[in-house]
DNA sequence: GCATTCTATGAAACCGCTTACAAATAGCAC
DNA sequence: GTGCTATTTGTAAGCGGTTTCATAGAATGC
């Protein structure tokens, strides 16, 4: 007694010119299967039989179906969306740590949601606001710093959370990357090794950063291990750009006793204070040693090469997602992972000059 | 690692948070409104009553409400997510196109979801799958040689897309950005001015990229203008790395007639064929001129400063977020917008030189 | 006063998927 | 055949918003 009398009226039919795009229904129908099965056959394709698996593929494909991710998302309460937050993306090694951890990302099934913070803690944490209400499972920070507020939006709403570019096994926080203390204090003790007594440095802004902050620290940690000092006189701090690393330089080779020494808070103020002391007439570095953090590409093919220590960003990047992922499948996972950090010696650092005499200043070069 | 404390909170994802978050009809109850009030104030503040408004927004903020993103989308049809499918992020002038994307989308209610092409159209096409899984409303991609299955996908399920980093007002597809063939051809005519006849280009790779072709064929085309040939063996391909613009150089430096100017695809390239031409002891610009693209803020610091095209990258990004946005909102907007770019002249370009003898090599400089 | 328009709010029907649970089927031992 | 387990599939109840439509009140006109 079923009343089929739909066999007049096509209710649906009509503006075949733009149809709507297929959702499961359609493809459930096509395939003579329930939506259910569809929804198996494409997220667990063991748990439905071959033939049924082979019809659900055909139908998909004869439509294009393409699943709605918002629909998934809301029934899954899980996005497949990962969060990203960096300071800026203008430098060669954020870029590539962006770059790995969307890859490692997609392998995975999982989407990237970037925004940026222009190194402002306020809008970092507005920023994650609004990664959340985009329903990202995972986010991934830059630094162990910021805003208490966002660890506990995080924490309610059960999103995993990593700090990347720093290594700190005692943080309450997951983390992937190395300590910057303790970087900074290998470089500073290679200056020292090579002689160096006079030794100075160009930072990147250290407020809200501890990245930078920790570089600073740990070339006072190396001078003072050797009775050494390393005044405040003696840090100057600059955004990370090589006009910035320029006026660094000028800033800091006035200075009596003039520096033999320079650590600079990245390759981009390293480059800088190369192409600076190079312009005054300074013979790099036989007269001035330079060494920066990143080995950019690029500061390392300027003349003499830059001295610097290298860290795998693609893979803290890679690490990062794995982190997330694993961590949001229930797997158990270290809280801390450290990776493993270079000394690069190049050209631009070398023995200590023997004497040192105050700086006069020559014709300087300017490009612009 | 670190030891279970009797707090008993793990600071883990996998939803161990004690209450599961507020939702709109906790944001109702408490506000003692219904849940389309509640969507409405939020939505359309102006369409509820003051003293409504003000109830709602009190229990937002004491509930730490969030909106869910794909409730929303999955509700309005509509996710307020742009995807972007670039090929790489390790430019600096790219990034500043991604960095105002993102700004731009934000402040006007959308989230940047970012995917990676690595210059390989059907990994293009995959990630535009993925984005469309991930409902983006609108893409914005970069030149303008896609795979055809990836408008297809777009145009079917109405989703906007924009072009960028190219100009070109009769495609059939939105655009923003420069005539690269119509730029390159000015940066040749400045060497032609300064006398040069005997000019070479160290391009970027032109397979599947219409901005690195257009920039070979428009040094061609200022050539011919000027009845002078840019025969093959005066154009070599490389990747945009500093490195490559050195080998480029050299590749370039052994032909007979020696060029005078070299137009490089960009300004890494460019860079590289600065230095390595003086390791070879070459003085730049009295024996050689080289010119670049994208006025990287590095690039145009190292001596004797590099002449380039400079174009607003940031603008671009900007725009593309502007005309996506606008264009789903139903605004009318052009198709086709062209940017300004400058020509930047530094030291690394000047008069060809009187004569030039075949080049032998001198002692060669390498960082490494 | 009553009819009429306008505004503010609520009830409920979606949006398209996943997944508990139930039901059907198959496989197998007896 | 019956009874049991294992496997495959279907039914339907959400997930958390937005929005249509209806309704209650307020304001206006006569």
């Amino acid at each position: 007694m079923i009343p089929d009398e739909e066999s007049g009226t096509l209710p649906n039919g009509e503006g075949d010119s733009a149809r709507p795009r297929a959702v499961m229904r359609d493809v459930a129908l096509l395939a003579g299967v329930s939506t259910a099965t569809v929804s198996r056959a494409l997220s667990e394709p063991e748990r439905v039989s071959r033939r049924v698996r082979a019809r659900v593929e055909k139908a998909v494909r004869e439509l294009g179906y393409i699943r709605h991710g918002a629909a998934r998302a809301l029934s899954m309460r899980r996005s497949h969306a990962i969060g990203a937050i960096i300071p800026t993306v203008d430098n060669a090694t954020r870029a590539g740590k962006v770059a790995s951890l969307q890859k490692r990302c997609r392998e995975r099934g999982y989407n990237l949601v970037l925004a940026l913070s222009e190194y402002d803690l306020k809008i970092e944490l507005q920023q994650c606001r609004n990664l959340i209400e985009a329903g990202i499972d995972g986010l991934m920070l830059e630094g162990g710093i910021h805003d208490p507020e966002l660890y506990e939006l995080l924490q309610n709403r059960g999103i995993a959370v990593v700090n990347t570019s720093i290594y700190d096994p005692h943080s309450k926080y997951p983390n992937i990357g190395f300590d910057n203390r303790d970087v900074a204090r290998r470089l500073a003790e290679h200056l020292l090794d090579l002689g160096h007594r006079e030794i100075a440095m160009i930072a990147g802004p250290t407020a809200g950063n501890d990245r930078a902050g920790g570089r600073v620290t740990g070339v006072r940690d190396a001078l003072k291990a050797r009775g050494l000092d390393l005044p405040d006189s003696r840090v100057v701090e600059y955004p990370y750009r090589v006009a910035e690393g320029r006026l660094g330089l000028r800033a800091l080779i006035e200075q009596n006793p003039r520096p033999t020494g320079i650590v600079c808070g990245n390759d981009v103020l390293a480059v800088g204070a190369l192409v600076e002391a190079q312009a005054l007439g300074l013979n790099v570095p036989k007269d001035l040693s330079i060494a920066g953090f990143d080995d950019l590409d690029w500061a390392s093919q300027i003349p003499p090469g830059l001295t610097t220590m290298a860290f795998p960003a693609g893979e803290i990047g890679q690490l990062a997602a794995d982190y997330l992922i694993d961590t949001l499948s229930g797997k158990s996972v270290p809280r801390a992972i450290e990776v493993e950090v270079r000394l690069i010696l190049r050209g631009s650092t070398g023995p200590a000059p023997a004497s040192t005499q105050p700086f006069n200043y020559p014709k300087p070069y300017y490009s612009d």
